[in-house]
DNA sequence: AGAAGGACCAGTGGTCCGTA
DNA sequence: AGAAGGACCAGTGGTCCGTA
């Protein structure tokens, strides 16, 4: 099938780039833990290597649990999904077919890099200069191999994020009380948002404000619920103040 | 003709709406001395207002040399353009059927105006708030009244506007000379570029930090040709200053 | 010929919903 | 059921080109 040969040897060539783009964006921090733990999208990138290499000279070892019940046995040359997250605490590893917090924050760092490198073929070009991750930044780390990056998961977690990089410690607390209480991951982002709000109110409720202040956080744009919920609950504190303030009696 | 009709009552609005624009934009310096003089936006929105209730009451007066040798006689509802710009030096009113260049300034004063306005709006409601002067800010000038308005003119002569607005000196001279000259609009308009390269030469090159230094020029798009011209004109400085810094020989 | 602006178009921000 | 992400859509920035 040619097709498939095609698409093994594309996979083939995205893993190589990605690992070369994960060596340059190792000047931010590293690659993490996750280049040696099996179920992230690194990890997965080498299995997937090495089945495309299987078809081609018969060979490598089969050393994760999971590694061949995946893709219904079709030759194994479909993109997979990446696995699913799990609320982690802060510096826990994933087990299983699982990605942890960790590396879904360390995508949000990955984007920064992307987002520098397309910044500065724009300065050198001449050409508009982004200051957001917007769709030619998706783009870019696409072709660079990380296919795992898309925006409709990076947007869906950014206000997870922001937390993460306004008050991290009532991140980590958060993290570990959902995890004590088996939360799934939805439940977790959900709860992201309340302390957010907080934030908000102590500085004045301008979201927008909050996230340009953070040099990390000011390239996403801010969620529109996220907004939303700062707006709802600004006018009710106003009303409720007010209220208190004026001809009503405080209980 | 019901359309006509409508077409003529949709104008007298948008005159209407337009006059309290006016009013409303008047607090940053005046609706300056157009208010009064005839071949303006402002003026021939009162000329087709009166036409408009000629139809209806049959009255008014023709105190306009070039009132009625428009629209060929059709009717005298169509929406008109507006009459084009010629060169005139600060101060200087065009006559006939022409608008001074002082006009073109304030039309973008008015589009900062308007986008004040939107964003109040957006603050008030917490939804997020243009830096800029979009589509939307265009959109809300049409709907105020200010038919006048329209982005691809306004986008035309940024440049201009931004000389006016970083080297008004300069730009009045330029102006004068042109005006002597007899140079139409389009000789005026391409000679801005040259000026604002060189004050980007003095300032690094970033032709985008020197707009958006300045309050009333910030929000405006850079115009991709001046960025252009910029990128060129710094590639070719550079190679120069190399090259009589280093192993050829300056001429 | 010189100029104003309606209208188009490629690529955006935003996120739904068919998929696994 | 819970979750990842392809793919769609309304409205954007940009400006061409039919119009006057």
């Amino acid at each position: 099938d040619t097709t498939n040969a095609l698409d093994a040897l594309s996979q083939e060539g995205l893993s190589q780039e990605q690992v070369q783009q994960e060596k340059e964006a190792a000047g931010s921090g590293g690659g993490g833990p996750w280049e040696a733990v099996p179920g992230t999208a690194l990890e997965k990138k080498k299995q997937r290597r090495r089945k495309g290499q299987r078809k081609l000279v018969d060979v490598n070892n089969m050393d994760d649990e999971n590694e061949d019940d995946e893709n219904g046995g079709s030759g194994g040359n479909e993109r997979q999904r990446e696995h699913p997250f799990i609320v982690t605490e802060p510096g826990e590893v994933a087990r299983g077919k699982k990605n942890g917090l960790d590396y879904l924050f360390h995508l949000y760092e990955q984007c920064r890099d992307f987002l520098i490198q397309v910044q500065n073929i724009a300065k050198e070009r001449g050409e508009k200069c982004p200051t957001k991750v917007t769709n030619q930044v998706f783009r870019y780390a696409k072709k660079a191999g990380a296919s795992y990056i898309n925006k409709p998961k990076m947007r869906h977690y950014v206000h997870c994020y922001a937390l993460h990089c306004l008050d991290e410690e009532a991140s980590n607390l958060l993290r570990k009380a959902f995890k004590e209480r088996g939360e799934n991951v939805g439940a977790w982002r959900q709860a992201c948002y309340q302390p957010l709000v907080a934030i908000a109110a102590r500085q004045g409720w301008d979201i927008d404000a909050i996230f340009n202040a953070h040099p990390r956080l000011a390239i996403w744009y801010v969620p529109t619920k996220l907004r939303q919920l700062c707006h709802a609950e600004r006018n009710t504190a106003t009303a409720s103040s007010s209220a208190s303030g004026g001809d009503q009696l405080p209980f």
